[in-house]
Order: structure tokens, then C-alpha cells, then sequence
DNA sequence: AAATATCAGTTAAACGTTTTCCTTTTTGGG
DNA sequence: CCCAAAAAGGAAAACGTTTAACTGATATTT
């Protein structure tokens, strides 16, 4: 395979016999040129099939206007929506947004972060990493922001509180009046621990049973797989909490194969609001937790933190409570 | 905002009393060094944290490890299955693979490849992309790849064919009686043509009607909104095909919230076979194009160009009929 | 018309690496 | 011990840009 080598500042100068520092100024549009010359340049350029090369250019000016985002997994639409919202607010400022998928493996984050910093201005991490690998980020001379539970003071966080996901949920459920709540979470989350806790600190008080279960993946098949486990114990729960929409969609679906009617004899609920959970059967009650909104604010701080600007107003994001039929019992 | 400056070869140097030469060579491990200079490495790189600058050495060596893949919209799962199975592959290569999301908008896809280029040893692009772009692409010295309907033998095209993708459909629905056809497609998507093309290859000798319809973007809410133009219609088909699998969701969703009794009023396909697709009611019958398959092999090809190494068989893609409910008027 | 400001363009250093040649030191065989 | 060969380490050029400082030439002000 033959590999031309694409044409540098040099060429472009010489061809068009000027020094590289014109061209340069050219094609950052620096300075006023007189006819002759700029005509020459154009021609040049064109020719050549000239573009310039950014890594060169990264290096000089240690600016690479491109943001990167790590992102615990693309194919969960949670994620997807954060990066369309980010990608949107980084594109509309003159950034490019680089995406990287870390295959929910907090262990393989590091060498990935590496690779990307220096092609980056700045960075977006979803997830709650290793603290190795965030001194690590925190020595970089770059603006990195963390997406999820806000939680240390000193590092920037954007997402909805969990406890309150949580508290917000249960508090509906049990005021359409369910008594035996399951909670289908996913340990290896460090915020399902706060979801616990949002959930506790509703059903407790009002003397309601909470059953804990766990899901070895956040995917539709792993909540369908675990489904079972809790669905055909003695003491079924009459709704079913999920980690996630995805976990929820699962269950509902082995939940139907099973024989079971849902809601009524066993309602299910998730957390994210995933689009397409609207379009499942019956529509899955849920709370949004502004995924897409996560992605712009998140990428609207980075970009004030790269350029110096003072910091966007804290945009706190509020998850809201989406009642569909899945939880409903009686038609009103 | 303070900025460190990220430590150099330079300062390890001068920490551990070393020329950079030497450094460079401990940290890509290319020659043994005496214990008390090993140590002094060890120590320095540990005490200032240091990491390389991998766009320095992109720089000079011109391999950056990473690759770029643009892809049409992130949102559609279609698009998420794709890059999971490259990134995999990437990953397992040794290469890094970066994501952009270019909005569905062709004409913006330019200065996201020119960003993506340098920094990278090779380019996916998942779309076929207007011909000045082609052609800066062909000039570039790296490989670069498609993604989508193979149709020219000079650019390397990973997919499946649209054509056969339809005419598999059509061939089913036909057999299974249904005998007005409706087709919602996506006009702005260049294998549009060769979807009808392959609908009509079918439908024409079997003398079954085909009625064409037009949505205005590939997503759920817009097969939602298009839904009722079709529906409505006196002559409303018995089966309609969606563009791809969220089209035809959203139709069949809108069709049960008019009253339709899905599949026995009016059956519904879809086309990609994404994940969600099994979850829906009725489940969606559609044709899997091996999302995730595409990925792994167009990941594999470009790896192998990049290496130089003879390109793996051609591995062919082969669509797959997936019959799901959602077609099925009699139960067997 | 002289003095000064503006404009167009150049020179050369710098960014943080890798790598090719060298030079110096160490090792081992006789 | 001597000498050659091998090993360890260094000097400097190169990668493709930007940019500060500079030089002449042209335009503007008085």
C-alpha cells in the first residue's frame, strides 16, 4: 500500500514562495495579505491538497480544541444520550468531542485516559474511577470534570443525586400502595449503594418490605436472566425496582413470559428514561435523570474551565418522577 | 485555574541525572540499564508523575496507536452495536479507538475528519460522505474505510447489502400473504434506493402493491409522527416495513394508540435488528444486518492496512431474517 | 517633507518526543 | 592483563507547526 505523505507547511511555501511563517499566518487567518500573495497561497493550498496538521499545531500552542469523553458504555442509551447532549454543546462552541468506551471496565481506564489527554483540552470521565488513576488525572494540566454522583467538593461533578432517584420513586410507589418492594441493583455500581439508601430511607418509615437483589450486568438480558430469581419466591415483591430502565425492560419481559400480568400482579419501575421506554409494554414508569442534559451542562463547565471563563451558574440537574402504566393498578 | 504543566522527558532528565535519550528508551523499554540508572528512572518518573506525551511521539514516529471512527448518530443503537464490536477488536489490537458523532449531518463531517486524521493511524467512517470529502480522504496517508452498502471496488466498504437486506423481507412477508405493502423509508440515507429497489425486485413479479412513504429522520418520534399518514390512508397497507428498527417501533406504536390491533389490522417490520427490538409488543420481526460483526470486521481490515499485513479473508456479511411476532397473524 | 505609524513578510526558537550515530564503559576470553 | 566485543548512555537532528521579534516598505500625520 502506498502511503504519499501528505503535504507540510514547507511545501506549501515553497510552492508558493513565501516563508512557512505566511503561510501559517494564511491559514489562520492572521494578517492581511497582498493580492499577489494570497492568490499564490490559495493556489498552493489547493494543489497541494493542503491541510494543516493539528498534532504539529496541538504541540506549539498546547490547544487542541477537542474535548474527551470516557464513557462507561456506548450501548446503554443513558450514555448515548449524555454524549448527543455534550457533542451538541461542544460542536456549537468550536470543540470536537472524542469519545472513548471503556467496555464497563473501570480497570482498563487508565492506559485509555492516557491516550487521550494529550489529544484533549480537557475531560469527561463517567464514572467513579480508581483514585490512583484520579491523582493521576488531577496532576494533568487539564480541566476534568467526572459524570455521576456529585460527591467530593473538590472535584467537578455533574449528575442527579442517587439517594434523591431513588427516595423519589419509592415515595410514589408506596403512595399507590404497594407493600413489598424489590429492588433489582448492580453492586459493582458504587451508586447503587446510594440508591439503597434513597430507598430505605422512604420504605422504612413507612414499614414497608425491601427485597435486595443483584444483576451481574446493567443490560436488558442480565435483568431478564435474574427476573426469575426474584419473581418465583414465595414472597414475591408486587413491584420491582430495576438498576436501570434497560434491567427493568428485561424483567418486565421474562415477567410476561412467565405468565405474570403487569402491572397487577407484579408492577416494575426503572431509573434513567431511556427513550425507548415509553415504546415497551406497558410503558415503564421511571425517573429521568436529564441524561442528555447531564452531557451539556457537564460539557458547558469544561469549556468555561478551559477558556477561563467564570463558571456557568450551577445548573442543578433535578430528576423528575415519569409515571407510566407499568406501575399503575387502576385506570383513573 | 492553576496549570501544573505536566512534567517532560526533560525534567525526568535532569531528576534522575540522564540524558532524555536515555529516558525515552526506559519508558519504551528499548535496552537494559544498569541497576542504579534503572533505579533513578524508576524513582524520578514515579516522584513527578510523568507520562509520556503521546502526540510528541506521534509526532516523530507518525503512529499514534488510535483509531477514528465517525459515526452517523450515536443515539440509534444500530450505530452503538457497530462501534462496541471495532472497539473490541481496537482494543484487543492494541489500538485505542475515538468516536465522533456527526448529528446525522453530512455536510459538518469534514472538519470533524480533519480533526480525527492526524490524530489517528486510521479512519472508519460510517456513511457515504460527498465526493470533495472522498477525495481528501483519499489523499490523506492513511487507511480509511467505510461503513455501510459496499459499491465501489476502490475504497474498502464494510455492510450489508441493502438490497438483498430488503429483498429478504419482502420475500418473507410475501409468503406469509400479506398483500399490501407499505414502506416508510429515510430518503436523506443514500441506500434508500436500494432498499425500494430491493422491495421491488420482490414485490413486482408477485404482483403485490407497494405504497411509498417518507419520514423525516430515523428515529422512534418520527416513525410515531409519520405513522398516522399511512395509517389513515383508505387504502392502508396490511403489513408496513419500517426504515429501520426505531421507525417501525414508533409506527407501531402510534397504530396501537389509534386502535390497531398489531399484527391482525396491520403488521409491522423493521430493518437492523437492535437490541430492544425483541422487547417490544408485538415483537418486532426484522432482518439483522450483524451490527456488531460489522464493527469487528471493518476493525479488523483497517488494522491489518495499518500493519501492512495481508488483508484477513473476506469476511462477507450475511443478513439475517429474524421473524418475530410482529408479522405473525395465526399462532402455529 | 520629515517623522512616525502601519503593513507585509521573514527569521529562528520552541513544543516534547524518537532515533541514528557516536562515545564511553564494562565484560569476558585468551 | 590486554584487547576486542558488547553494553550503556549521550548528542543532535527531526517531526510540522506557531509566534515573538525583527526588517523594509508603504502610508499617514503634522
Amino acid at each position: 500500500m502506498k502511503r504519499p505523505k501528505r503535504p507540510t507547511i514547507r511545501d506549501v511555501a515553497e510552492k508558493a514562495g513565501v516563508s512557512i511563517a505566511t503561510v501559517s499566518k494564511y491559514v489562520n487567518g492572521q494578517q492581511s495579505f497582498s493580492p499577489a500573495v494570497e492568490e499564490k497561497l490559495r493556489e498552493a493550498i489547493e494543489d497541494l491538497g493542503y491541510s494543516q496538521n493539528s498534532l504539529a499545531r496541538a504541540m506549539v500552542t498546547g490547544r487542541t480544541t477537542a474535548i474527551g469523553l470516557a464513557v462507561m458504555d456506548l450501548a446503554n442509551p443513558h450514555y448515548s444520550n449524555v454524549v448527543k447532549g455534550a457533542n451538541r454543546v461542544a460542536l456549537a462552541n468550536g470543540y470536537n468531542l472524542f469519545v472513548v468506551d471503556m467496555e464497563e471496565s473501570i480497570a482498563a481506564v487508565r492506559p485509555l485516559l492516557e491516550a487521550l489527554a494529550p489529544r484533549t483540552d480537557g475531560l469527561i470521565v463517567s464514572a467513579r474511577i480508581p483514585k490512583d488513576v484520579t491523582d493521576w488525572l488531577a496532576e494533568l494540566d487539564k480541566p476534568v470534570a467526572f459524570l455521576g454522583q456529585p460527591e467530593r467538593d473538590d472535584v467537578l461533578t455533574v449528575g442527579t443525586d442517587s439517594v434523591q432517584v431513588a427516595a423519589l420513586l419509592a415515595q410514589y410507589l408506596v403512595r399507590q400502595g404497594f407493600k413489598r418492594f424489590g429492588y433489582m441493583g448492580y453492586s459493582r455500581a458504587p451508586s447503587n449503594a446510594d440508591r439503597i439508601q434513597g430507598l430505605r430511607q422512604i420504605l422504612e418509615p413507612a414499614g414497608v418490605e425491601l427485597l435486595i437483589f443483584d444483576v451481574d450486568e446493567p443490560t436488558n438480558e442480565a435483568g431478564e436472566r435474574a427476573a426469575a430469581r426474584v419473581l418465583l419466591r414465595p414472597d414475591r415483591p408486587d413491584v420491582i425496582i430495576g438498576w436501570n430502565d434497560l434491567v427493568a425492560i428485561g424483567m418486565m419481559n421474562e415477567a410476561r413470559s412467565l405468565g405474570f400480568k403487569v402491572p397487577f400482579d407484579v408492577a416494575f419501575a426503572g431509573i434513567d428514561n431511556i427513550p425507548i421506554s415509553r415504546y415497551v409494554t406497558p410503558p415503564l414508569t421511571t425517573v429521568d435523570v436529564c441524561s442528555q442534559a447531564t452531557g451539556e451542562v457537564v460539557m458547558k463547565k469544561i469549556i468555561a474551565m478551559i477558556e477561563e471563563k467564570p463558571q456557568p451558574t450551577d445548573l442543578t440537574l433535578e430528576p423528575a418522577l415519569i409515571i407510566r402504566e407499568s406501575t399503575q393498578l387502576h385506570f383513573t
